[in-house]
DNA sequence: GTCTATAAATCGATAGAC
DNA sequence: GTCTATCGATTTATAGAC
């Protein structure tokens, strides 16, 4: 199978730019305050241009998820098979909160219906998404079997819960108050969600 | 001290009226997808009328936040005495789970920087934001010192922890699942935030 | 204070030349 | 594909009559 021509690589290369930028605009501002003004004059090129790769705001915006969740599957792939399945969850929310402390977690607004119409309608999206689930749900059942993760709550309480991370502002006004460093707040953020504010 | 004259609680009914449009809308579509069109259609008067008691988009959504945080102060009052100071912030954390799950938490964007200006300026949203964030910081050490909330953990991070909760994306998503009725997600979320995920 | 009408600015998206 | 220039729609905010 060809790698595509040198032209098509150079898109690609091009492309990549385009979705960093989004992705940097999109942990920094939000879908609606981020302008495709914005994210052409950040990569330097023009605003109609932008939209000959992409047909719209939203594109953008579903491009960056699509990057993030590909990231996410591989970190989850990366899980040495040797670690428990309640040690993988775990590191894996460490990563979703060590690149949201960065600045580099994309966020989206569950509010908006044109927006979600567009990622619902991705198969690139909603592939990534259930691949993700999938994963991240055997690991609980199975951390669940082992004692790990409390067998009382529902998967689907655990899972949205992990997922949450990606987009607590916990971080952000921990990191804001400046009483601590990146590490101490993942460490404190990853405390408080598996062993919960009481006394064990 | 008078109540005001005839003219002056009308216009307490009307602006109240307004607050309450703004609160709705905060809570169902944000800060930047509701329009100030909206809530003076939603009110039944016109915009120009609207700008006449609030001077800009911004201070509509500050008036919103004033109302919600004086309903919380009043949460707080509340709590009978007889109840310990961990279970008193567990009933005023169930109480904000409850009003988000109903649709009646207005959230803003916290990378809006002219919203955040309008806030900060606002005096009685920072003495209010100080008097529930006293209060609840109290009851966080005496939990701790009773040893009911871990003492490890500084009184910051529980604080932030419990004020996430306002605005936690889990209880809509448990929603929309479908396979829980509140009062079962309310518990559930309220289990994982004190409990933890981590079996015990 | 309430209204109609509109100003002023922003933003997503596109036309058309090269 | 990239650019400049601009459209069309939306939105915040205000002017001015009543």
């Amino acid at each position: 199978m060809a790698r595509g021509s040198f032209r098509e690589q150079v898109l690609k290369v091009r492309e990549d730019a385009i979705v960093s930028a989004v992705n940097r605009l999109l942990a920094e501002k939000g879908f609606d305050l981020m302008t495709v003004d914005e994210v052409a004059a950040d990569v330097g090129i023009a605003k109609a241009s932008l939209y000959k790769h992409f047909p719209s705001k939203e594109a953008l915006a579903a491009a960056a998820m699509v990057r993030v969740l590909q990231r996410t599957a591989a970190v989850i792939d990366q899980q040495p098979a040797d670690r428990s399945a309640f040690e993988k969850i775990e590191a894996v929310t460490r990563w979703a909160l060590e690149v949201q402390l960065a600045g580099e977690m994309p966020t989206l607004p569950s509010q908006n219906s044109t927006l979600r119409a567009e990622l619902m309608g991705s198969k690139a999206y909603i592939d990534l998404l259930m691949q993700v689930s999938d994963q991240l749900g055997a690991w609980i059942q199975q951390a669940q079997a082992d004692g790990a993760i409390d067998p009382g709550l529902p998967a689907e309480v655990v899972l949205y819960t992990v997922f949450a991370r990606a987009c607590d502002p916990v971080p952000g006004f921990l990191k804001a108050a400046g009483q601590l460093d990146d590490k101490q707040i993942v460490d404190l953020v990853l405390r408080t969600c598996f062993g919960g504010l009481r006394t064990r």
